[in-house]
DNA sequence: GTCTATATCCAGATAGAC
DNA sequence: GTCTATCTGGATATAGAC
């Protein structure tokens, strides 16, 4: 077998090349909104011809939804990279942070992975996976801390999603309701603690 | 002046023709996504050609906007029609509720509203004057009945459109955060009452 | 792998007849 | 007011040469 080691250049290459092209897809979607992003800004952008895309991904489609996996495998590498507090105050006051911060410091990431703003575009059932392992990780995390109600986490993404909704939506780039995480982690955090202890 | 009435009669048949296309264009937008929309399309619903749509309306952004527009007439109109509670408490609960509910019933409606979903639209000037107006509205509410920091409003928008963000992402049609609701407002209420006295 | 050429189709918008 | 005809310019996608 002599052609094992080129088809893997080959495909290193080819991965290299699918990587390039959702950087500058990245980057169009950033100034032009997500979706405004066109094929053939991207190929200019990456300096081929429009067809020649077609043969790193096979529809536009698949190129936000390579776009979708590639922001939640991020999003699951930063949530892996750091130490997450096991006192549940602290632990809510780090992830509002975290999810606040990368919820508003790309405004395109944001409207690919938590609005549905692509008129004929839903993720892949492979790529949505991985979205759900992002919550599964919370999740985890939040029993572990011994949050554990279904409707408690559904108050709290509500919560997170909102400041950061807010922030894009109305003021990109700036911090006004970013700078409300900590207050909004504590009023949520003295309700859920306040809850239990009324039950007890 | 004999011309007067004929122009007033004109100038109904003309409002009547414009109020029967962005009609169709809700309800396009409601099927296809507010991002969708095409002007063909609306022109076949209405029962007219493309072309004749530039009649009524100079562009299809201009289109977008009287749909911006209406869409907050429409959410005036609702805030004047009830009577609201002047208990702090109970004016939040019932702020929530309509809030949530009228941010749920109508996807296309909400992205339009609050998300920046279209690539080349931003309302005009009057236009957006609508929406001030609305958040003038509950504000001049909140501090009468004492809720008067303006973080204190961004923190409880952030915390309304989020729950009504979730459900409209994630579940369209569903109640699954619609129902958390009232636990919200009451969240709220104990933590700016709480802020409260702690300050006397 | 990348190209040219092209298919196909659609969009929004305008000119001008009626 | 509405139409036909058309402009202009885009888009995604495919065929097939190199």
């Amino acid at each position: 077998m002599v052609e094992a080691p080129t088809r893997n250049r080959r495909a290193e290459r080819h991965e290299a090349t699918r990587a390039e092209i959702l950087q500058a897809a990245w980057e169009l979607a950033r100034t032009q909104g997500v979706g405004g992003l066109s094929l053939g800004d991207v190929a200019r952008h990456v300096g081929i011809r429009p067809p020649s895309l077609y043969w790193y991904f096979p529809s536009k489609n698949a190129i936000y939804d390579a776009m979708f996996a590639q922001a939640n495998r991020q999003l699951l590498e930063r949530i892996a990279a750091r130490e997450w507090p096991e006192d549940l105050r602290e632990l809510l006051r780090a992830v509002a942070r975290f999810f606040v911060q990368f919820g508003t410091e790309d405004v395109a990431r944001y409207q690919l992975m938590f609005q549905r703003s692509i008129p004929d575009f839903e993720p892949s059932s492979e790529s949505y996976a991985l979205a759900l392992r992002v919550l599964e990780e919370m999740r985890e995390r939040f029993a572990a801390a011994g949050l554990k109600d279904p409707a408690d986490l559904d108050l709290w993404t509500a919560l997170v999603a909102g400041l950061a909704a807010q922030q894009t939506a109305n003021q990109p780039g700036g911090d006004r309701w970013l700078r409300l995480t900590d207050e909004a982690a504590e009023m949520y955090t003295d309700h859920v603690l306040g809850k239990k202890g009324a039950r007890r």
